[in-house]
RNA sequence: CGGGCCGUAGCUCAGUCUGGUUAGAGCGCCGGGUUGUGGUCCCGGAGGUCGGGGGUUCAAGUCCCCUCGGUCCGCCCA
């Protein structure tokens, strides 16, 4: 016996019917993001590592989790675990002119052990605008992010807000809260102390009921802004609230990755349960271009995860399977020539048409039309062979069947399916 | 990294606690009936290394040990 193989741990194959809902998605995000101006930007899965590793030694993803290896080359390469990045590589590489707009879709890889809506290779669409400072892109996106949402149908979508300010704004509160923190080292979880220390914002994510405690007395970011960073933050929100998105401020909102400045936000679906509720998010990120070896360049983005939205939209049951079915179902009972060549005239002339293989029996076909969610299917039977006609029968409703003529099939099917 | 649950027909699962005739159901597949040769209704049939290995027993899908795989929770992220 020959070894079964499998997807590895923790992919997944999306076939039909659920892999229509995913190109529902990916069609809404493109017609959202294209109608605002962002083109499609297609860049490499994988990067040279050090790509990824300027994301920020305190990203998670980067430090423990990144899909890495070596080529036949000796590159030492990674599989992509976010989105922003190779976009920023490729601004870098490329200089468009600015502010450069664009949007992608593309499977992330992160090495962990998977959980519902956790996965070693999982699926964003995202948007990303580089080369202007200006908040109302900030705005512009954390809007855009939430029509998309609006679009599918999610009700129980929920937006966080914070500003991290400039790096210096950033750099300063981060010192004040290391100290901060570290004297409170007694009253934090243990599991906490090492990011105490090394990566005190991460702290302020801890989900440990004991830092919580503690976290909420914590210093806020908010208090270290500079009157610049204040002026971008409160031009965002501005912006929010002209544009009717509704949000709530939360000064612990720090995300997972390290290279925020100034706007970070994050989507919530109150639908799904625990630590998996993410839906998106996104935030300005000032320093990433240079740290990447491009001139200083300002940027702001958003990534959302496709599996965790489809989840959310399970749970509120927008988005659905239905669809994505042929109009017409043709059987042939006579050897499957006529089938094959009034399928392809169906097709060639826009409308589009399945049919059985295999030669199966005419109650077998018929399940199968029946099925396929066809409105019509045609039938091919020996009488008809002879008499150069096709019935057509009703799948969907009572109306009785009615038989056309083989020559001009198609002129006599348009006004019939129209109204079907 | 720590913990829970699950591997039985192509698919979704029951049966395992309390070991005992030929291991079941629904869907799918094939055939028959009804039908306008013709989906939905009815009847029948085919299809299973019970994840793998070892052990206990007169007897193991069921109990014990080992092992492989999946899944979920915590931490963190999408």
């Amino acid at each position: 016996m020959v070894e079964q193989f499998q997807a590895p741990k923790g992919t997944h194959d999306v076939l039909p019917v659920e892999s229509y809902r995913w190109q529902q998605l990916v069609a809404s995000f493109a017609q959202v993001m294209g109608g605002a101006g962002y083109g499609l930007v297609q860049s490499p899965m994988f990067e040279d590592i050090g790509v990824f590793q300027r994301l920020g030694e305190g990203t998670e993803v980067v430090r423990k989790e990144m899909y890495d290896f070596y080529d036949k080359g000796e590159r030492h390469l990674a599989l992509r675990p976010e989105g922003t990045a190779s976009v920023v590589r490729a601004f870098n590489q490329h200089r468009p002119t600015v502010p450069w707009k664009v949007w992608y879709v593309t499977p992330c890889f992160r090495y962990e052990e998977p959980q519902a809506g956790r996965f070693r290779q999982h699926h964003q669409v995202g948007a990303e605008a580089l080369g202007s400072a200006d908040p109302d892109l900030d705005a512009e996106l954390i809007a855009t992010q939430h029509d998309f949402y609006q679009r599918l149908g999610l009700k129980s979508v929920s937006l966080r807000l914070n500003s991290m300010g400039s790096a210096n704004d950033r750099r300063a509160y981060t010192e004040h809260l290391a100290a901060w923190l570290g004297q409170r080292l007694d009253d934090l979880d243990p599991q906490d102390h090492p990011n105490a220390s090394e990566h005190p914002l991460r702290v302020l994510d801890s989900k440990r009921e004991r830092s919580r405690r503690i976290i909420a007395q914590a210093p806020h970011i908010t208090d270290f802004l500079s009157d610049e960073a204040r002026a971008h933050f409160e031009r965002v929100q501005a912006g929010l609230d002209a544009l009717g998105v509704a949000y709530e401020l939360d000064t612990r909102l720090v995300r997972g990755l390290d290279y925020y400045t100034h706007s970070t936000w994050e989507f919530a679906s109150a639908a799904l349960s625990g630590a998996q509720n993410a839906v998106g998010g996104g935030g300005r990120y000032d320093g990433l271009a240079e740290s990447l070896g491009g001139k200083p360049a300002s940027g702001v983005g958003f990534g959302a995860g496709i599996e965790r939205i489809l989840l959310a939209a399970d749970a509120e049951q927008a988005l659905d399977t239905d669809g994505g079915a042929v109009e017409v179902f043709v059987v042939d009972v006579c050897g499957g020539s006529a089938g094959r060549d009034i399928t392809f005239e169906l097709r060639r002339n826009g409308i589009s048409a399945d049919r059985a293989f295999d030669g199966r029996s005419m109650k077998a076909q018929m399940k199968v039309a029946d099925r396929s969610g066809a409105r019509v299917a045609l039938l091919v039977g020996t009488d008809e062979l002879a008499a150069d006609t096709v019935t057509l029968r009703y799948l969907r409703s009572g109306e009785p069947q009615v038989t056309l003529l083989r020559s001009g099939l198609v002129e006599q099917l348009a006004p019939l399916l129209a109204r079907a």
